[in-house]
DNA sequence: TCCGTTTTGTTCTCCCGTTCACAAACTCCT
DNA sequence: AGGAGTTTGTGAACGGGAGAACAAAACGGA
């Protein structure tokens, strides 16, 4: 999934953890907003939906910022976290494919909130270009390496047509895009050194009817 | 992630299999597209993104469809895989929450093509009621006891805010739908039995941008 | 028929992740 | 000050998945 060529810095944290290190991070944020100051592994992990232990071993990897006895200050755990991860700062990305889904992408408000700052809506259909979406004006995709270049856009999301991915994602690994969130059907091939996250809604779909399957089947024996 | 409680039937497929088996699905699909008949594990193992000792272990699971020396029969392996899964038959499937990601979804084609019917949309808001998208009528979201009773659906696709999520979800479980696939941020609580799948975009942005920070911290050693 | 070539199916080993269990550490009450 | 109660941090056992390696099987040509 992901490809690691730099030097590997101080600590290592196991990919299982980082993509748990989010949920912890919005569980935090609704715990910090009901008013709670601390809180038990126990009850985070509650919230989060994981094993007390699990989250446990999983927050030792950041540091110890956590009392024996008492539990876990919310705020400073969620800033050591936000820290961890890099959400800290913002980050700009550029949404690719305005389309239906690059339409419910752009008017998603929970990125904004979670470190995120659309920069640009690129398509290449001539047709979309100067409509307004979300308060962004979609531009052509030939934008692209000006657009990366003016801003320093690291992150790119790919919402176009599966045939059309392959080509934008090159272009933004040209012009220094070195994270792509894909939402294309079918395997981007990219150079070690850029990370690519797929989401495929149909996969997720296909995984639960085949439980679906085998509960019908259990029925009948 | 997922809950087992009924009785196992006779195979028992490992859940990351599971979850690898709709991409060889579609990677199947575009060979047999492209007009190919018989197929090497290695050739298909790199239209699916994968290891060919993986796939070759994932497809013995599901029996002895190859022929040594000679490779995979293309659109026999894609039937057998699709029937393993259970989309050989059209799941019923229902959206609640037509906002901007319900839109998208109902929009999506892809679903059709791979399995599963769009049956019903659903939604809390009065003023979206009798709206049609993608030719079908948004309803009352009070309608989803008789739909789902009509149409005997399995599967529900929430789409609506997070604070909503739960109580939506508990009355789908309560009429009877056993699948779910969530895209509300938070965690649901559904009896045994009942399968949540997430899909989570703020995650998947954080995971990249943690690599992304750790990236930029290299280059500065 | 026999041998070389190709490719599957499977075994074996290693590694990552999960979970249990407990000692260390902290708080609070007496 | 000391003991009871609570909760963290981590060592250790366990299970599952990934990948290398190879034997078994099919094919084709001589
Ligand atoms: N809509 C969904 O809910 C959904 C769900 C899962 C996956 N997907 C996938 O997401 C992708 C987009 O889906 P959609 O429904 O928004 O499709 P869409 O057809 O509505 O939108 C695609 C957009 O991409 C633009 N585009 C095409 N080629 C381009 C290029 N080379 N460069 C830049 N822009 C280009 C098109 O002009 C169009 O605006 C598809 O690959 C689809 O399979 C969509
Ligand atoms: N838009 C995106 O790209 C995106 C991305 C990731 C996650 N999400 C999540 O998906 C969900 C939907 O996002 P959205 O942008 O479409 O929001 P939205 O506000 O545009 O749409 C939500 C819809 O749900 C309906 N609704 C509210 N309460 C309901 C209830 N109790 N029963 C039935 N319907 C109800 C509303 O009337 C509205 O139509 C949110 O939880 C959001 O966090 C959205």
């Amino acid at each position: 999934m992901t490809a690691r060529t730099s030097t590997e810095s101080a600590r290592d944290i196991p990919e299982a953890t980082v993509a748990r290190l989010p949920v912890y991070l919005r569980a935090l944020t609704t715990l910090s907003e009901a008013g709670t100051g601390t809180c038990s592994s126990e009850a985070l992990a509650a919230a989060a939906g994981v094993n007390s232990a699990k989250l446990r071993k999983d927050l030792s990897y950041l540091g110890s910022y956590g009392t024996r006895g008492v539990g876990y200050d919310v705020d400073y755990l969620r800033y050591q976290i936000a820290r961890e991860i890099g959400v800290t700062q913002d980050w700009p990305v550029v949404i690719v494919g305005i389309g239906n889904l690059g339409h419910a992408l752009a008017n998603y408000s929970g990125f904004r909130s979670r470190g995120f700052r659309t920069v640009a809506l690129l398509d290449a259909d001539p047709a979309r270009h100067g409509e307004m979406v979300a308060g962004i004006e979609v531009q052509p995709f030939d934008d692209l390496e000006s657009i990366v270049a003016e801003h320093g856009v690291a992150i790119g999301v790919i919402a176009t047509p599966a045939v059309a991915a392959q080509a934008v994602a090159d272009r933004m690994v040209a012009c220094g895009i070195t994270s792509i969130l894909n939402f294309a059907a079918g395997v981007l091939s990219v150079p070690a050194g850029v990370d690519v996250r797929k989401v495929d809604l149909s996969v997720e779909l296909q995984v639960l009817a085949y439980h679906e399957q085998r509960k019908a089947q259990g029925e009948l024996a």
